[in-house]
DNA sequence: TATGAAAGGCCGTGAAC
DNA sequence: GTTCACGGCCTTTCATA
């Protein structure tokens, strides 16, 4: 799919206002509320869009504590990893999971309340993986840059 | 602000269909549709929904390359730390970025179209931020797990 | 204090150009 | 891509538990 200059300025609308209506957005990328509504359509069947969430505020919910945790696995066999994976995706407490090259270990990024609270997410979901060979834990102090995309996403193509 | 179980569920709604109306909403939730808009209000105005994003698919976007970047600073002073910190936010291919407990170095995000972008990027902007004495690129081979919450969020309180 | 029902205005949607 | 018209949604008000 191309995308054009006007779909680059939906895309970014969209990113930093995702509840706007289609008149709101219409100002913004310079368009009548009608071609906004169905360029949206069209991003969203493509895959562009993915869809849509509210971001909320971790302080507010009380979670405090970003934990930044890297995984090494005893095997690098597939099973090993499906198996990984396949656990993995089913821990409450779990955000983000990457699988890294270079090495067969996982950077899992953890929400947890408090510290005291991160203890018992490493006892009860994290040490239960299949696989686990380690884990070392870095704790995040602050988040200085949260953003969706690159900001450079308008200049993609 | 305390949040009820009907609270709860609403966040959990918006969470994972950002854009859904207060008809749909008040359907999953068990509430009016005018019940619903008051009680969204009231948690946007706490906080506790900073706002709404569009998720956006990286792939048809053309970002297919994710790097985990550790950085290293040369100095710990406050002065430093202001100043790397003020420079990669305006890094347009930084999405994310943790200052870290246990020594003075910063997790990094970036999203990059594949290797040779990223190379580009690594030249042009984190290699002239500000204090930096050692740059370390981990790429990410796939995401397994990609959440805006904890799954558990429903149970926080 | 928070909910639910009804009225009015705005928005989202589709057809025609 | 725009205009226009219609149906539905969002918003406010108000009565109620």
């Amino acid at each position: 799919m191309s995308l054009d200059r006007l779909d680059l300025k939906l895309i970014d609308a969209l990113a930093q206002a995702g509840r706007a209506s289609h008149v709101e957005l219409a100002e913004r990328v310079g368009l009548s509320p009608t071609a906004v509504a169905r360029r949206q359509r069209t991003l969203e069947d493509a895959g562009v869009i993915a869809g849509y969430r509210a971001v909320l505020g971790v302080r507010e919910l009380g979670l405090a504590a970003t934990v930044i945790v890297r995984i090494t696995l005893d095997s690098q066999s597939e099973d090993a990893l499906s198996a990984f994976e396949a656990a993995i995706v089913t821990c409450p407490s779990v955000v983000r999971c990457f699988l890294m090259a270079g090495g067969d270990d996982y950077l899992v990024i953890v929400m947890a309340r408090d510290i005291e609270d991160y203890e018992h997410i490493h006892k009860s979901q994290l040490s239960r993986l299949p696989h686990v060979a380690r884990i070392q834990s870095s704790f995040a102090l602050r988040e200085v840059v949260d953003r969706p995309v690159p900001m450079g996403a308008t200049r993609l193509r």
